[in-house]
Order: C-alpha cells, then sequence, then structure tokens
DNA sequence: CGGCCGATCCACT
DNA sequence: GTGGATCGGCCGA
C-alpha cells in the first residue's frame, strides 16, 4: 500500500482524477478514536470557476471557499442542508479551485467505531453511501475544512486496485440542477464492487 | 440585519 | 414517493 502524495492531488484534470480516487483507500484517525475507513465507490468532480454547479464559480472567493483555492491535498468540508458535513478533496495547484466530492465508501477499516458514529443497526456495504454518510462514518466535521490529506488525522492510500474504465459509470451530478447546462455535466462516477 | 436556500438523509405513508 | 429537519453562508438592503 502506498499513500498518495502531494503529486498525485496536484493534477491539473479534477475528472481524471475523480475516476482515478474510485478504489482508493480513504482513512481516518481523529481524536485518539481509532482508525476508520474504507473503498472510494463513488465521486464527483467540481472543476473550479467556470463550473456553474461548483462553490468557486465566477471566482467566487469567501471565508468558506478559499480552502478550495489552496494547493492540492487539503480537505474542502462544508455544512450542507444545516445538517451534513459533505466531504471534497482539494486538488490543482494554488488558486485553482477544483476538487471531487466523495460520495460513497465501502466500509472497511473500524468498523466498530463506525457503528458508534451512525445511527444505523449495521455497517455493511450500503451505510457509506451518500457523501453525508461518508462524513458521519469517517468522523469528519466541516470544522475540518483545510486539513491536509497528506497527515496523520486523513490520508488516501493506494492499495493496487485498478477500476478499469469499462467498470466505471459516468452520469450527471446529483442535486445541482440550479447549474443549467454545467447540471448535464458527466461528472459523477461510480463502480459496483 | 434579515431572508433565502442548499453538492442530503431518513422516517413515514 | 414525499416532506421535515436544521443552520451556516451568501446576498441584498
Amino acid at each position: 500500500m502506498i499513500r498518495l502524495k502531494k503529486a498525485f492531488y496536484s493534477n491539473d484534470d479534477v475528472v481524471q482524477i475523480a475516476k482515478d480516487l474510485l478504489g482508493k483507500y480513504l482513512f481516518t484517525d481523529l481524536n485518539h478514536e481509532g482508525k476508520t475507513g474504507g473503498i472510494i465507490v463513488e465521486t464527483e468532480a467540481y472543476a473550479g470557476v467556470n463550473d456553474r454547479a461548483s462553490h468557486a464559480y465566477g471566482d467566487r472567493r469567501t471565508n468558506r471557499t478559499e480552502v478550495m483555492y489552496m494547493e492540492g491535498g487539503v480537505a474542502y468540508v462544508y455544512l450542507c442542508y444545516g445538517i451534513h458535513s459533505l466531504f471534497n478533496i482539494v486538488t490543482n495547484i494554488k488558486d485553482v479551485p477544483h476538487a471531487v466530492l466523495v460520495r460513497g465508501i465501502k466500509p472497511v477499516e473500524g468498523l466498530h467505531i463506525m457503528q458508534a458514529r451512525s445511527n444505523k443497526k449495521k455497517i455493511d456495504d450500503r451505510a457509506g453511501i451518500g457523501p453525508g454518510n461518508v462524513s458521519k462514518l469517517l468522523g469528519i466535521h466541516f470544522s475540518q475544512s483545510g486539513e491536509s490529506l497528506i497527515g496523520k488525522k486523513i490520508w488516501l492510500e493506494d492499495h493496487g486496485i485498478t477500476i478499469t474504465s469499462d467498470r466505471i459509470v459516468a452520469g450527471p451530478r446529483v442535486g445541482v440542477d440550479y447549474a443549467g447546462e454545467d447540471a448535464l455535466l458527466p461528472y459523477r462516477f461510480r463502480f459496483s464492487l
């Protein structure tokens, strides 16, 4: 297994990164609660200032979105619907606000810890589907926006799983109807185990 | 300062 | 299939 390094995140093709992230392992080890993680099974790419679905559309620099303008390899986490923290992986170079939303994981590591964090009866392969659920199981909170993905709290690993393009299903992103034509872009990627 | 709304989830019908 | 929960961020005044 190899920890993903800076170079992986600094690539300028956010759509390619969103596809490459499928099959990678996402781990957290927060507040000494123990290591938790799973395999990324669904992602969405958000392509910066020209993407109407992105929070950074039109070069909107605010306190919240400033994290997306950091050099690739940090977490952009924000509150959605007043309840859910959504976890994104910031990519590209400094001042180019690209990001990939992690929409689903297959739980693998620290299942009992995830169980305690969730309201679910059982942590199965479906428990990590949905971006709100990803953060909930991993213990990620929007206050952790800006956290490095090269550190010891949140990180990604390559375990040699390769998802060939014929196994990847692409489609339009979820919940972005307001984005006009950009809502139709096939920037959502999934695969089945 | 007030009002609107969202990259969602879950319980309930 | 549907509607309620719930609150920070953004924008206009």
